[in-house]
DNA sequence: CGCCCAGTTGATCATTATCAAGATTTGTGG
DNA sequence: CCACAAATCTTGATAATGATCAACTGGGCG
């Protein structure tokens, strides 16, 4: 863990948290900011503990994921490089985060990192607009998991991780998520989460390359599938 | 409508919004207030307009809905009094808000409002915590989407309901909505809906004294299938 | 009074879950 | 690098759950 008050700003440039800022606001952000590798399977956050910290992810996958006592899981999110993580408003965190695929974060005191919210206008409107968007997000798996049959939620899933890594070749989907993750975070099982993916096969609309990268061979379709609006 | 800066200021003690204000913060928040009385089925907000105001609850009921161009439709959430609506960070709202019964509202401009905000420390708090308890029940009605059944779905309908009203008698619940609201707000059918109430009832957990009117006969046992921690 | 609408109940169908078996991938040690 | 074990994923058969279609009930209101 080294500070990264020494390494260059462009690291902040991935997020959009970061974007339109400036050298006299970049500074104090990067003054307080630690860097944090987490290796795969690792916890990042437990669910019930105190939010002391805001993260932003540079590299790597997380997920975000709720339990309740009857054992049961709730997948909320999947987290890619830019992503923000644990802007709670709440004291405590309500959800653990775990890492994917090795992860590399920016790691920020909350109270801290408020403070310049609160202090710097642009970077008020960007932590505005990324809280939005958190919002937006639930409220779009909100109505896939009410509204949709399983293989539209799948479709939703791979079209919202196509839109994340479009930065990439736009051919392939990597799933970096086991079926399971899948399943908990569509409200489904993984035999039903398999059949959706063969279904979709059948349909032409992806091809299966493996288990954990898809090809999509008809966008346009996926994407009507996958709408929420 | 007529300007609330008449009004005495108890009139704001009825959201989590204006604890422990002052007068000095809720006089100028009383000048950018104004009423407005909203009939039961009209319109409030409409889905994809700009977000212009925010509201406040004072009196009545309110249904946050969200419709796709497929025409499914996805309940968000039921306002009650005290409840605020319109808290965006995006620049339109997502959902559009009917009235269920006839509503009286408090209604600020959002631009104006947001200024306050950030000029009172205890506002921002306040709006802080209140923003991320819509996060957190969406995040629960997540849960209960995706992991429940439909009677517990119904369960946790009607917890959550038992609590906003427990201000009232705690014996009897009034379901001011439809079963069709309550279907789209649960991923339901009306009639599995219907179902889910015989089934409770058989549990002996609920007298249904009407249609809109629900005795609970065993609330620790309702809570225990509500819960979604 | 009788219509209309919301809600309930019943019969049947479709979808998803569960249980079980096989296939494939991944990880590890030789 | 291969072989084997373990874990993950897929597929099949069956059961449970919820959706759909249809008929019926009951309360509110002209």
């Amino acid at each position: 863990m080294s500070s990264a008050a020494l390494k260059p700003p462009e690291t902040f440039f991935h997020s959009k948290l970061f974007r339109g800022l400036g050298h006299e606001e970049l500074a104090p952000l990067a003054a307080i900011c630690q860097r944090r590798r987490i290796p795969s399977g690792e916890q990042l956050i437990r669910q019930y503990s105190a939010a002391q910290h805001v993260y932003v992810v540079v590299a790597g996958t997380l997920m975000i994921e709720r339990l309740s006592r009857s054992g049961r899981r709730q997948v909320i999110a999947f987290s890619y490089p830019g992503d923000y993580i644990g802007f709670t408003n709440t004291e405590d965190y309500e959800y653990s985060v775990v890492c994917l695929r090795e992860a590399e974060l920016q790691v920020f005191p909350r109270r801290e990192f408020l403070t310049l919210v609160d202090r710097f206008p642009t970077l008020k409107a960007n932590a505005r607009q990324v809280g939005g968007n958190v919002l937006a997000q639930t409220l779009d798996q909100l109505f896939a998991l009410g509204q949709k049959k399983a293989h539209e939620r799948l479709c939703f899933l791979l079209a919202q991780i196509g839109r994340r890594q479009c930065g990439a070749h736009n051919a392939d989907i990597e799933l970096i998520m086991s079926r399971q993750d899948i399943a908990d975070y569509l409200g489904l099982t993984i035999e039903t989460v398999s059949r959706a993916f063969a279904r979709l096969k059948a349909m032409q609309l992806v091809e299966i390359v493996s288990a954990h990268r898809i090809r999509v061979l008809d966008r346009s379709v996926l994407e009507e599938l996958a709408s929420v609006q």
